[in-house]
DNA sequence: GACGACAATCGTGTATACATATAATTGGGG
DNA sequence: CCCCAATTATATGTATACACGATTGTCGTC
């Protein structure tokens, strides 16, 4: 399954990713749950307004009704889903105002992360962005979404790993999660991806030359543009709650 | 009770405030749990690092399991406890680097909210602003910090929610729950109430001049002096975790 | 045929029961 | 008196049971 590589990318940090010697280090149901549900929603596998039951959940992801609640908890805490007493849950829909707020945030957080990540890189670091960037122009020439999905994810996710702040990770992946399902709109217009690889071009030269103000608005241009083509999207298709 | 005012500045925007008209929109046992651990967290009455048993909490709160457990996954979503599998539960500790990285993003969000709040801000709202002023400069005179923390509170409630950004606020919101119960150290000093109120003063008449950048400035230069203090007073009591 | 009352069903919210892992305690040996 | 092992106690993780509100469907009446 293509996806595995880019669930890892969302895994939360602490997740115990070691190797599992003793029986207290397996995981929980209620965390394979949380981890599976999630991941259904963030690729497209439990559509937006989707109508869930608990019973339903509990048929499909196997297990009783307490670790599959307290996984929603969880999901409703991120915001992925939404409850109604006595009704029910959904999975949560994001109107266009949402999403562009969103974008907004992404652009403060992921342009500062560029701006601290910057002063701690090594060349090594660069040589591995680099390497990122190669992968992502192979998977452009040959249309292959999931390639450049996958690359584009780990690009990101340099940066904001490298920034070294714990509620900035955590606050970056959890707007990544809300809005990644309607990331295959910034792909699906195949012209675009020439503009996206001449930012990240231009961002691994400004991370070249150490100049942090080019870096951190490259970034943000960058985002501007996937928001756009995304904004654009929706609107046109007419969508109001997707 | 001086707590409840505070309190209510902190509750989730989307918690239902309404009037109870029927019996369905009563706050559910796990709502109502949830909340009351959350506050006594914020404020203190539960201890950095103290040890918390599912049984006690179910005394001390009045609940079963079933609801404090999903209580529980709500507060450790949000950072202010941790748990530990087949061990127990404990309030979340933060690490001095942690506090700094928490004032760091307060900066960069409290700020933009600052920015994008200045481009709607009518006459009505920076009256508000500097009735909130007076209170506060009334507060520090009279070295009443009740008073104060909590019209500080609603002074920088006011440009979260005045940016009208969702995620903006939880974000923020989550962050100053983090911090809250640190706050106090930032006004154990009377001398630096005369700094705080300086800068405040700055960011209202630069919200009146429309000066965007000078506003947003001042919001940085603001939290990084209580971030400064809070620091100075955690290494002097060679505390790394509290 | 339409409308309303009532019953049955479904789903959530909460409580409790059971299984397993960890911590505490006690007892024996050195 | 100390140390180690076995047992007991405690706490979490999961499953199930019960209660109540909400929805749905049916039957009877107009």
């Amino acid at each position: 399954m293509h996806l595995n590589a880019i669930v890892r990318l969302f895994k939360p940090i602490s997740a115990s990713g070691g190797i599992v010697a003793n029986k207290h280090l397996e995981k929980s149901v209620r965390q394979d749950i949380y981890e599976k549900i999630r991941d259904d929603i963030t690729f497209g596998h439990l559509l937006s307004g989707e109508r869930l039951t608990e019973k339903k959940l509990s048929d499909i992801y196997k297990g009783s009704r307490s670790p599959i609640r307290e996984a929603l908890r969880q999901l409703e805490s991120e915001g992925l889903i939404s409850f109604e007493r006595n009704k029910g849950i959904e999975v949560a829909k994001l109107s266009v105002k949402q999403v562009e707020e969103i974008y907004d945030l992404r652009e403060l957080l992921e342009g500062y992360a560029v701006r601290v990540a910057i002063r701690k890189m090594t060349k090594k670091d660069i040589a591995y962005l680099e390497d990122l960037h190669k992968k992502m122009m192979k998977a452009a020439s040959s249309g292959d979404t999931q390639l450049w999905l996958q690359n584009n994810a780990l690009f990101h996710a340099f940066f904001r790993e490298m920034a070294d702040n714990e509620s900035l990770c955590q606050f970056i992946v959890i707007l990544r999660r809300r809005i990644y399902r309607y990331q295959y709109m910034s792909v699906s217009f195949p012209r675009f991806f020439e503009t996206y690889i001449e930012h990240h071009a231009m961002m691994i030269e400004a991370c070249k030359a150490k100049d942090v103000n080019l870096a951190e608005n490259t970034m943000k241009i960058h985002l501007r543009k996937v928001r756009d083509v995304i904004i654009t999207s929706l609107t046109t298709n007419r969508n109001q709650l997707i």
